[in-house]
Parts: C-alpha cells; structure tokens; sequence
DNA sequence: GTCTATAAGCGGATAGAC
DNA sequence: GTCTATCCGCTTATAGAC
C-alpha cells in the first residue's frame, strides 16, 4: 500500500474514532508508521487530508448508490430500503464527517463546494426515484411541491438519523440502524396508494 | 451584566460565528473585555463555558418549547406549526450546538448525559402530542409502532432542518425555514384522518 | 521518499500582586 | 474580582541530511 494512501486510511481511523479537533498531523503520522516530515511530504496539512477523505467517500458513495438506485425494481418498497441501508452503512464508515459535517464545510470553502455539489447531484436521484414512483403508480398522485418535499424528506432521514441515534445516546448496531428503516418505510407507505380504501 | 454572564454571552456570539473549535479562552477573554486571568477565575476551562451555554440552552428551551406545547389547541395544524417555528429560531440562536452536538458530547460525557435526558423529556412531549391527537380523531387512528414513528420523524426533522439547509448550502432565513414547516406539514397531513376519501 | 531535528507560535492554565 | 506575567506543552510546518 502506498504511503499516501495509508496516510488516508489510517487519518480516516482515528478521525471516526476520536473526531478531527483531537487528532493531529504527529498522532497520524505516528499510527501510520512514519514520520511527521514525511506526512508533509505528502499533504500540504491536515485540511488536505481530510479533503482526500472526501474524495474518496463521494468516489464510495457515488458508485455504490448509483448501481442501486438504477438497478431494475421489483418491489420499490424493498428497493428503498435497500438504498437507506447502503446509506446507514456509508455514514457509519465515514461517520467522524457525518458528525462534524457542518462545521468542517463551514471552515473549508473548497470542501464546503465540493460537498454541496455532490450533496444535490443525490437529492436529484432520490427526486427522480420519487418521480418514478409516482408514474408507475406505487406512489398516489402528487403535485410538484409535494414531491420534491417528500424526496427531501427522505433524504434528510437518511442523512440525519444516524446522527439522531448518536445524540440520543442510543448504540448505533444492526437493530438501531433498521429502526432507521422502518420509520422510513412509514413515510413512503402514508404516501402510497390508497387501494386498501378505495376498495372499502 | 455580572462578569460571568458576559463571558457566557460573548463566548456563544463567538462560537456560533466560528465554532469551539477556532475560539479559544483567550479569543473570549479579549472579546468580553477582561483578561484571560479573570476567565479562569470563574470557568475551569473552555469545556465549561460550553456546559455553561447549554443549560442556559436547555431551560430557554423547556420554557419556551412547553408553553406552546400545553397552550389550548383549536388548530393543531397551526400548533404544529408554531412548535416548529420555535424550535426553528431556538436552534438558529444556538446554532454552533446544532452544528457540532455529535463532536460535542462524544467528547464530553457530563454534557452527553445532560443532553440524553433533555433530548428523551422532548421526545416525549412529541410523543404526548402525536396521542393526544389521534385520540381527538385529528390524526388517523395508529398503532403503538406508528405513532412512536411519527413523533420521532417530527421530532429527527425539527432538529436537523437547520442543519441540512447549511449542508446543502442554502441560505437561513425566514423563506427556507418556512419551507422546513411546510415539509413538516405534508409529514402531518399524510397521516390525518381520510374524511376526504371516504365521503367519495 | 523518508528521516531527524528544530523553529516558531499558540493555547491552556496558574501564581501572585492589587 | 481582576489584572499582569509567565510557564508548560503541544502542534504545525520547514530545513536539510540520507
């Protein structure tokens, strides 16, 4: 492995484990196994590692949720919740950005660009999922603002609730992550289509 | 204004235009007009200046947040609406909590506790909410499951709105705090009682 | 590419006078 | 209660040898 990329992998640890305020350029440098001068050798700083982080997890993230939200569905219920768990697992793999999110973007104008970018690029696939749904008549007829409002939604749970667990105080693990799920799967179905009524 | 008010005070005008992480005691000390000697006459450290903020944070809040909870309801759309818009301009005043509450209390188990106990008595003032209105048949009828479902989505939504408009980039103010109430709305609304369809 | 050594500066925190 | 002075430790970042 290349030492820039064990720079990344082991800046990326101990970043999720003990957040980017408290761990500086010496401790990676040290847990990575070379020197600091080294580390300079190949980041400018510690904001340049964390950028190359970034990088890689909107690589991660843009791959992983594109061959799923465009994969063929069947049932889009469990398509969806396919989708959110890849998501729990990639803000769990990346969490220390998960946590610091605002105030890093807030710091760093080129992060800050970068993130919103890759930010709407998603909302935009949830939106046309949304839009799918509406067409094939899984989801009931809904206008323009209640569309993209319900894709927000959507988005916004998976985005936040692994932080709502964290501040709660509750343990993030397989069944914490599914509560997740199933309160996601609530809203898409008060959205559904009301055959069970009309049927009455 | 007693000393250790300013410093409270001008320690919060700071880290929510910079963030705890860039403002130090001393940034403080010279924005409060005292010396960094005087500081440390009445606050351990920076740690407790935050703690200091948050229970100020926490009894502004209780205060506000069950005044409009128990207040006589003749619209409860229009309730809900109001609670939001609290909960809206309190996180703008502590915005620097909003943004870094994960670091916040990861690093700090006396806060992370004290937070614990305020986020559950909110939650369950929600929850209180959510029952009271499906027992008053404004809110179709729901099981246990759901009803613990809609509240904590109110409630994960109310929290992070601010914080996902920052991440996206958007600008806060009025306009795109109200389109966080008018999303909270559609949530309500998908799970109201069906008058509308069972008349057809 | 990698190391050692070190400069430079800052932040946290305390001692002691007033 | 408040100030001045100061120390310690740590972090960033660079210079220069290998």
């Amino acid at each position: 492995m290349k030492t820039r990329d064990r720079i990344v992998e082991t800046a990326k640890r101990l970043f999720n484990e003990s957040g980017t305020g408290s761990v500086t350029t010496n401790h990676i440098a040290a847990a990575a196994g070379i020197s600091p001068g080294n580390l300079y050798y190949h980041f400018r700083n510690k904001e340049d590692i964390i950028r190359a982080i970034f990088d890689e997890m909107v690589a991660y993230g843009r791959e992983g949720f594109t061959s799923i939200a465009f994969a063929p569905v069947s049932d889009p219920l469990r398509s969806m919740e396919e989708i959110f768990r890849f998501i729990q697992n990639f803000n769990r793999r990346y969490i220390f950005f998960k946590r610091e999110l605002p105030s890093l973007v807030l710091g760093d104008p080129v992060l800050k660009e970068r993130y919103k970018a890759s930010h709407q690029a998603t909302l935009a696939l949830v939106r046309a999922s949304v839009d799918r749904a509406v067409q094939t008549g899984f989801l009931r007829p809904l206008d323009e603002e209640e569309r993209q409002g319900l894709a927000e939604m959507s988005w916004l749970i998976a985005l936040f609730w692994i932080n709502y667990l964290e501040v709660s105080g509750e343990k993030i693990d397989e069944s914490s992550l599914e509560r997740g799920i199933a309160i996601s799967r609530m809203l898409i179905e008060a959205f559904m289509g009301r055959e069970d009524i009309s049927r009455e």
